[in-house]
DNA sequence: TAGTTATTTTGCTAATTGACAAAATAAGGT
DNA sequence: ACCTTATTTTGTCAATTAGCAAAATAACTA
């Protein structure tokens, strides 16, 4: 009932589709990732999360600065397998998936150096 | 993509949930009826439906002067599946269950009826 | 044709929510 | 202890949306 509407509402947005969509094909990411991926501001996607986690949709580990994300175990299975037939043919989530790629193949350590230059107006 | 939202979206909502699980229940039923069972304004209740059917959750068929809505054929059936298990031990919505058996055992134009003098204030 | 009635559309208001910036917290490194 | 840095929390603003009332539409009836 809570939980119906926690999930949908959690579901119900297009960045939080994307987040779900990226974190299902590689299990774990970090913030900084998913900022960068998404190109939105660091709190606004450290939000996302908490809206997500409050569904129990992901959950997260912490590893020193960082925070991984990944798809919960409690994700129901039934909105799992509809949400893959329905989103990723999407061409949005398909162009994600090439920027994760670059992303993946860059240190974390560059990601968040670069995010901060970006917000001082350095890059 | 946009059906993605469009269908999350319309799920997304309180009303919207009574609304589907007593269409799964009693597979049709007109506006005036879900007037009555969600106690809301008939333009709120009719707001609803087309969000709904904006998603191909629901398909309407006209009869007369009324409009009678059931689940859409196209309602993606992972989709239902979860939606019965997350939704139908609510409480809220055995209430409604109970409510709706009074309701279908009203003719239709009572319901109308005493819904257009219910707002006059006469009753 | 005019009158009645069920539903939809439109215009408005209050509440919710996504976005950002700035401040606070947490976790190393020096 | 202090500095740096990754994330979260808080405050604010703009956009969206659920709700109602009033007007418009659609469909039957006299």
């Amino acid at each position: 009932m809570n939980t119906y509407l926690n999930i949908t509402k959690a579901l119900a947005d297009g960045s939080r589709m994307r987040i779900v969509a990226a974190l299902l094909r590689h299990d774990e990411l970090c913030v900084c990732q998913l900022v960068e991926l998404l190109r939105l501001a660091t709190p606004t996607v450290s939000r996302h999360m908490s809206v997500l986690q409050g569904a129990c949709l992901v959950e997260s580990r912490k590893d020193g600065r960082w925070v991984h994300y990944r798809i919960s175990g409690a994700f129901p299975g039934q909105l799992l397998q509809w949400f893959e037939d329905e989103v990723f043919n999407a061409q949005e989530i398909k162009a994600d998936e090439a920027v994760l790629k670059n992303i993946l193949a860059t240190p974390v350590e560059d990601l968040c150096r670069n995010q901060s230059k970006r917000k001082e107006g350095m890059l």
